[in-house]
This record gives C-alpha cells, structure tokens and sequence, in this order.
RNA sequence: CGGGGCGUAGCGCAGCCUGGUAGCGCAUCUGCUUUGGGAGCAGAGGGCCGGGGGUUCGAAUCCCUCCGCCCCGACCA
C-alpha cells in the first residue's frame, strides 16, 4: 500500500521562477519533476509513475503490431557515416570519443541501427513484413531547450521502424501504426488531430503528425472540424473564396502610376481605393542549396502572391529544392530586379527559364493564377503600375502554392458551396508517422531475396512517440480546461495514482482504520490508489491533493459517523456521497 | 549564434544605485494550542551573496572575466 506518510512527494508552495508553461509550473510544483540544467530533468516518484503508464500503455498497443528490441544509445559513427548523416546531423548531434579515440554519438534516432539489423539478418521475402519497436532515451543537442519538458535534450522516445517488400506492405504497415497511435492517444486521455506534415528533407512519401492543439505548442496547424481536414501550416491549403477582379482602366494594358511614398501594400490600396486582395507583393529571396559536400550555390528568387497573403517559406523551399532561404538585400534587389523594396514587380524581369537555370526564379503564387487587372511594383521608386494581368503581362518561372492558409478560409477538401472554416492553432506534436522509402535500406545495403530469388531492397517507415510529450500535452489540455487556482487533474490513465484516499484527521483512529480499509479494498480490486495518511491539517492535505493532478479524490472524514465518503471527481468538478461498502464498485465504473 | 532578463537559505524575493561584513515571507526543526481547504504563539537551525580576478583599509554592492538558467529570434530527422 502506497502510504503518502512515508512517500517522497516533494510539492511546492510557489512555482520556481524558471517555468513558464503550465505543464512546467505543475511537474515542478507537484514534485513529478526537478531540473539538472538546460533541458535535462530529473523524474522523481510521481513523474515517473506517470510516465511508467504511458509506458505501458504504449507497450500494450504496440506489441500488438510489433516486436519491441532495445537498442544501445551509445553508437559508433561509422554507421552514421555510412547513411550520410554523420555530416548532416550537423551540431544537433551529441559527438563523444573513446579512450583509443575512435568516433561515437548519443543516438538521436534509430534508422541506421535498425537498418543495420536488417541488413544483418534479413535474407528472405518470407521474413517480411517486420514491425521493430523500442522505448528508449534519445538524446539531441536543441539549440535552444525550451518549454519545461516540451523541449529537451534527453527524452524518451517509442521508435519503431517496419520493413516491407514493397509500397503496399509500407501501406499496411503505416496503416497499422496509425491506427495504433490513435488507440495509444486516446487512451492516454488526449484530444489530438493527426495531421498531414512536411516530409522535409528526408524524401519519404507520406508524413502525417499527431498533434495537440495547446499555446505552448511550437508548430502551426490547420484543421477543419467540417470535413476532419487537417495539415501542419507548412503544408496546409485552403480554398480561397472568389475575388472580384477589377475593371480595367484605360486601353486595359499595363499602365505606370505615380505613386510617391507609397511602399506599403495598406498605402498602395488606399492610394488606388482597391484591397490588398487586388494587389501583387514580391518578396525577394537568396536560396541556398543545401550541398552535402557544403558547396552551396546560391540562387535569386522572387516569390510573387496577392497583396493580402504570406508566404509559406517552407512551401517556397520544397518548390525550389533549396535548404535555406534568406531575404535579399537593397544591394541584391537592384541587381535582380532593377527597383527597391515596396516597388518591385513582376513585369519585364529577365527570369530563370526553369527551376535551377541562370537567372531570377520567379515564382507565382497559384492564388493569382487567372487574375486581371492587378496592381504591382514597377521596379522603380514611387512607381506602380495597374492592369497588370498575370500570364498575359508577364511569365514565370513556376506556378505553385507558396503561401500561408489562414484562419477562416475554407479546407481545400469542402465540397464546393459549403463552409468549413479552418481553425489554425499552435500544437504540440506528440507522434510522427513517416513512410521513408529505400533510403536507409539502400545507403546501409540492406537486401533480401524475393519469391524469384532476385534481390530486393526492402521499404521502411520510420514512427516516433515523444513519452513524455504526452504527459506534458495531457497537463496543457488539462490546465487550459481547469479553473485556475484549484490545480489541475491528469486523466486516470496517465495520472501517477487514480485515486487519493484523504484521511482528514490521522488522529482519529476510526478515520485511520476506515481509510486504510479502503486503501486495502481499492488495492485489491486493481485500482491504484494513495493513501494519505499524513499527520496534516485537513486543509493542507486537501491542497497537496488537488496539486498532484490524481482525478479521483476519496475524503475520510466527518461522513464516516453515517457510514459514507465524500467521492470528488476532480475532473467533471463534482463530488458524491458514497456508502463504504459501495465506494469499490463506484470507483471501478467511474 | 543574435537580442533581452536573471543568478542572494529548499521555494519566492529585498538589499546593490550611494561599499562598512546579509534580511523578509513561506518551508524545515522543538514546545504548547489547534484539527474539513496551505493554523496560532514562542523559540531554533540553515547562506564561500554562481565561479575567478581586480579596485579598496574594507566588496553581495564598483570594474573585468568566465559559467549557468529563463525568454524572443535563428535553428529544430
């Protein structure tokens, strides 16, 4: 029996200027959690209680599609070397050496193990399909370490990697871990999106994120309740309602306006008496190549979209293939463009003649594809011109999607003529599904034999769970929905205890008796429950209790003369009165 | 890495400007009273004032330097 009296549960009167997030706040001031230095905590009685059920829950949901391993943390570079990512890992790797010098890393991910297990051990077709899965510390050296647990530099990850002959067994096997994170999140107690993510760098195929909507979340996402759409912002589309485009003025050709001091897209409608949605922007960029060999080419950009949208750099980078972007400088803008910033324009640019020729990469935002009459910078000081109709006035080197949705636009999948608004909200991401094709089987060599006895390079996916992400998810959402000032409640799967018996006063051996009793019948009917038997005021025990985050709190006290508890469910904010014999059955269906 | 803030008792903070050898609240320990929402009274313990160097008769305080932590940005398979 889990006695409180004689339990180390270390909880804070005031939260340690340090935190700043509410899941922060609350595993230091609960005492699950305590801080080595930037990003490195130490788990104490109730964190790692917490993170033993999340555990176990994961465990439970994916031995049921895999296999589960454990792999060393400490690795030798030259697998790292051979994938190519000993390089491009960059300074987010932890590097070591040992005493003869050799090379070795703290793993940041397993790929490279796992393939290497594969290439080792696999030979035939007949031992595919293959789901590997571990549980383990993972170590990556963030730039910046953030958020309390939100960001750290050693964390537990779930991990698994699937080996399948061909893209329908990686279907299956994506599938099967899809359905598995769905069932892991929600028993977890998680309100979660999946969403459809940038494959990035990597070069899979298909990518999705498991993601909970909370403010102290890093990313952006897109998400329609309409139609269940939903996309991390850096891949997310919407559909635009119609514009209404202007009538032309004049001979309806392109024509130069006067239009001093007005640099601004707010100035420049005013000026005309037309939206934004009528104007084109330009934002000028230098991409940069990414060269494994670190020969980076750099290449002139101008990104052209309607006055009122933002561009999606991660978008633009995917278009371009390039690794990284910065803006141009009054210096390059004269170069490429002829004009200054807040003048430039699309027409009579000399452009690239495709994506990596010589020149300026014009790139347009497909939201003004089919557009007339619109207004632009003239690559000139206090010029514009009107009329300006995209296609006919001027070319480009690619059409593409490189803006931002935004909030109140509609999901690229609503049926025409109905409205399903997105909602853009920061998140936490949680998990990550990922279908790496051959890569990795092909840099390390991994080979089997198919029914033809031919040898095949077999496809991998790559799926991750941040543990302890999802307790701190599980505290954001929890914290965003309690009151404030009465603490917070984690759901009963994940919380470190279901359930806290409060004996209100220890010195009343009636109280102490009944409450042990009970502490004895929870136990044995398989509920985790803690008993706290501390010689407290009441007042006090009652605080400590509603801070630690168990859902389910039992109080000992006056009722006990009439037979009966007073069960609060934290939770729903509601308390019962239950007779002693009852409280296990009520308990159990609660 | 750029910008900003902060390191003084377990936690939260004052003292620093204007140098004179450290203080408050909570927590902890002891005693008495109290006992259903962080009790009251009385007493006690606890600090290389982040480290190093300098200025000075004297440094928490002024100067230099290093380290650490937090926030914004960059970055984030």
């Amino acid at each position: 029996m889990h006695r409180w009296s004689s339990l180390f549960v270390p909880t804070l009167r005031e939260v340690p200027s340090d935190a700043e997030v509410a899941s922060h706040k609350f595993l230091l001031r609960a005492g699950y959690v305590r801080q080595m230095g930037a990003g490195l905590y130490s788990f104490l009685l109730l964190g790692q209680r917490s993170l033993n059920k999340i555990t176990a829950i994961v465990r439970d949901e994916m031995d049921r599609i895999g296999q589960e391993f454990l792999l060393p943390a400490l690795l030798p570079a030259e697998l790292w070397q051979q994938s190519g990512r000993w390089t491009t890992m960059g300074e987010n790797m932890f590097r070591l050496k040992d005493r003869k010098g050799a090379d070795l890393c703290l793993g940041m991910t397993h790929e490279e193990v796992m393939t290497d297990i594969a290439r080792r051990e696999l030979r035939s077709y007949k031992q595919l399909p293959q789901i590997w899965y571990q549980i383990q510390t993972k170590f990556r050296d963030e730039p910046r370490p953030k958020s309390g647990l939100l960001r750290v530099r050693q964390f537990l990850m779930k991990d698994s990697y699937s080996f399948d002959m061909d893209e329908d067994g990686l279907d299956r096997s994506y599938a099967l871990h899809d359905a598995a994170y769905r069932a892991i999140f929600t028993r977890c107690g998680l309100e979660f999106v999946a969403v459809e993510a940038d494959s990035g760098a990597m070069g899979g195929s298909q990518s999705q994120e498991f993601m909970v909507y909370t403010e102290a979340g890093e990313d952006l996402i897109a998400s329609s309740a309409v139609t269940g759409y939903a996309a991390n912002l850096e891949k997310a589309t919407s559909r635009l309602a119609p514009v209404e485009d202007l009538a032309p003025t004049g001979d309806g050709l392109p024509e130069l306006v006067h239009t001093p001091g007005k640099a601004a897209i707010a100035d420049v409608a005013a000026f005309f008496a037309i939206s934004p949605a009528q104007d084109i922007k330009c934002v000028a960029y230098i991409a940069h190549t990414e060269g494994a060999s670190g020969t980076a080419g750099a290449q002139p950009v101008a990104a052209f979209l309607r006055g009122d949208h933002m561009v999606n750099e991660t978008k633009l980078l995917g278009v371009l293939g390039a690794g990284e972007l910065r803006t141009m400088n009054g210096d390059e803008l004269e170069q490429w463009l002829g004009g200054p910033a807040g003048y430039l324009g699309p027409l009579g640019l000399e452009r690239a003649q495709a994506l990596g020729g010589p020149g300026l990469t014009v790139v347009v935002d497909r939201a003004l594809e089919g557009r007339r009459n619109l207004v632009c910078g003239a690559n000139r000081l206090d010029y514009h011109y009107r009329n300006v109709t995209p296609g006919r006035d001027f070319r480009w080197t690619v059409l593409a999607d490189i803006r931002n949705a935004r909030e109140g636009e509609d999901a690229p999948d609503a049926p025409p003529g109905t409205a399903a608004p997105l909602r853009i909200g920061k998140a936490v991401e949680i998990g990550h599904i990922f279908k790496l094709g051959y890569r990795y089987a092909e840099a390390l060599g991994a080979r089997v034999l198919d029914a033809n006895g031919r040898e095949v390079t077999p496809i991998m996916g790559s799926y991750g769970i941040g543990i302890e992400r999802i307790l701190t998810a599980a505290i954001e959402q929890a914290a965003a929905g309690a009151p404030d000032g009465n603490g917070l409640a984690l759901p009963r799967a994940i919380a470190p205890f279901e359930v806290v018996i409060t004996v209100t006063n220890v010195r009343d051996a009636e109280l102490l008796a009944t409450g042990e009793q009970l502490a004895r019948e929870l136990e044995a009917a398989g509920i985790d429950v803690l008993l706290d038997d501390r010689d407290e005021r009441a007042g006090v025990k009652f605080k400590d209790a509603d801070l630690v985050g168990i859902p389910l709190r039992v109080n000992v006290g006056k009722k006990v003369a009439e037979g009966q508890v007073e069960v609060v469910d934290r939770r729903a904010g509601k308390s019962v009165d239950v007779a002693l014999g009852e409280l296990v059955t009520h308990l159990q269906k609660h």
